[in-house]
DNA sequence: AAAGGCATCAACCGCCAGGTT
DNA sequence: AAACCTGGCGGTTGATGCCTT
């Protein structure tokens, strides 16, 4: 029967967002801060599961979020990030500013992982497929789906995809036991980046396929207005001679930043022993971001 | 111009770890 | 100590648009 279902999936939206959604979500988490995703959807007056909530807000709407292509220090440090901690998106993400964990992945498996094997470098299919529990699961569960699964994408892509798979390295990696620091979160007081000013909504990149919410029939004006509460008033709003305008995001990018947090991993895993301490991150780099 | 293949990436799924009750 | 809850993670899927034939 298996595990019950994060919530009621009865009624609830799903797929893209729409551009309502998401207004509706910023600005309850502007007024509110992240948390609570489990209740989140149903004050917020959202459709949606927190998760999806959750996801929403951490790979797309968080104002920290560096849009824009992955610059070449960028891909060098994930490459080498990747060859020294494998498929842990997250600690890598945490190394790169801005950017997200599925940015990362979806990066690494559309441009990086076939680049390098162009180049004629051997890939590293996912540390994490090494010795743990849970890749282990993971694994089981991908040849489940292989050999039963008939029901599911097109299978043109399916067997693009089996393809690709076939002829990538399935060596078993020994991975290094190190204690890491949780990737670095992003905390409410962040937002005196001021959304509005810097329009981060605004900008976000409306769903082609939506056009206006009562088309769509999404989310009424009614919804919209009692969510939008005074942005000023929630204490978000950015005031000119607020010194904390140093923290407006101007992400770093030929500093020596990225390369510092690579040294720093590389420096760890050379070190003695076969558990290692993480030093905190460098001072103000992600701390202000 | 149409059809099929391919690439991309947002979103979903299931599981786990840690905290709370 | 056990059960439950929540947040977080990595793997996977599917919609969409672009490219090639």
């Amino acid at each position: 029967m298996g595990r019950a279902p994060c919530c009621p999936k009865v009624g609830m939206h799903r797929g893209p967002w729409s551009p309502g959604e998401d207004a509706l979500l910023a600005n309850y988490i502007q007024c509110h801060g992240e948390g609570n995703w489990r209740s989140l959807p149903k004050k917020a007056g959202l459709l949606r599961c927190g998760k999806s909530c959750r996801l929403r807000w951490m790979n797309y709407l968080r104002p920290d979020i560096k849009r824009g292509n992955i610059g070449p220090e960028e891909e060098d440090l994930i490459i080498r990030l990747h060859s020294l901690l494998g498929n842990r998106w997250s600690l890598i993400a945490g190394r790169l500013p801005g950017r997200t964990d599925n940015e990362i992945k979806n990066y690494w498996n559309s441009h990086l992982s076939k680049k390098l094997r162009k180049q004629g470098m051997e890939v590293r299919e996912g540390t994490s497929k090494g010795t743990s529990k849970r890749a282990r699961i993971s694994q089981k569960k991908s040849t489940d789906n292989v050999n039963n699964s008939n029901n599911h994408n097109s299978k043109s892509q399916q067997d693009k995809r089996k393809k690709k798979n076939e002829g990538e390295g399935t060596a078993e990696i020994t991975r290094t036991k190190i204690h890491v620091p949780k990737p670095t979160r992003f905390t409410p007081t962040l937002m005196n980046c001021n959304l509005i000013e810097n329009s981060s909504v605004s900008e976000i990149p409306k769903t082609e396929s939506a056009t206006s919410e009562e088309e769509k029939g999404d989310i009424s004006m009614e919804d919209l207005e009692m969510n939008l509460c005074d942005i000023k008033e929630c204490g978000f709003f950015f005031e000119e001679d607020d010194p904390s305008h140093a923290l407006a995001f101007d992400f770093p990018s030929k500093d020596g930043l990225l390369e510092r947090h690579f040294q720093e991993y590389y420096e760890l895993l050379n070190s003695e022993g076969d558990q290692v301490q993480l030093n905190p991150f460098p001072d103000q780099s992600l701390l202000l971001w």
